[in-house]
DNA sequence: ATTTTTGCAAAACATTTGCAACATG
DNA sequence: CATGTTGCAAATGTTTTGCAAAAAT
């Protein structure tokens, strides 16, 4: 356990919602301005391989990878594509999706991703507004 | 309409899986060894924005496109993490899921992603079989 | 002292872009 | 002829790698 890797946990610790690489590099860089951004990878690589965090792609135009600090299926995501903005959410209708396609294909399910697409209930409001 | 254009769509519906833009340049390569990757890129992107044609990301570890001739929300995947197989399944749970997040955070859901990780039937077998 | 981790620079990977030449309507 | 499309080469954005130096066990 080097400083570098406490001081990448340690920031991971203060994100609420989920950051990229190059965001917790700049976060990192605050308190260490010669920690390199592949010790940003490699420690979140490593992380991942201990199951303690899950990469995800949430932009459909972008292929940045944002960093999640939960166990697999345990939650699912909404994006906003008008802010952004990514909302967690919870459902057992995505356990009963895995058992119904594990009677009928005969498969083992091990995770899962979802996410959802729209616009959440802020951006509808504005977009939905008197002056629009 | 340019005969590139003609070849790749062609070649697209041949496809009965999830081609990469890669895949696809080799296969048209074939009848026009002139035709460039910028071109299926191109042709891709063209189809994408007129809804004709789906980018998705399968693998966790890579960032490579794979394209799928179906409009959105239609079907779901499953990819097997053993042979690298993708198959689709289809549930109305999902719809379900969409309308309960709807119902719960107000927002507007217009399209969605479900990629279930496991191993499939097949693999499974080989798997537990006697001498493993 | 040995193993692990780091920083740096360069490479890798997948995709996009600028631009002049070409094809199409 | 005006517009849209192509091929090429170079650029982009994100992540990974090789390697020698530094830190940890």
């Amino acid at each position: 356990m080097t400083a570098q890797r406490r001081l990448i946990l340690e920031t991971l610790d203060s994100y609420t919602d989920h950051p990229s690489a190059e965001d917790i590099y700049l976060s990192v860089r605050q308190a260490d301005p010669s920690l390199n951004l592949s010790t940003v990878y490699r420690t979140l690589r490593w992380l991942q391989s201990e199951n303690l965090l899950q990469a995800r792609i949430f932009e459909e135009d972008r292929r940045l990878e944002r960093f999640d600090p939960a166990e697999p299926s345990e939650h699912y995501h909404f994006r906003c594509t008008r802010c952004q903005q990514v909302i967690e959410f919870d459902s057992q209708l995505v356990g009963k999706i895995r058992e119904q396609f594990e009677a009928d294909s005969g498969a083992r399910v091990e995770t899962g991703t979802v996410i959802l697409y729209g616009q959440c209930a802020h951006c509808q409001e504005i977009n939905n507004g008197p002056n629009d």
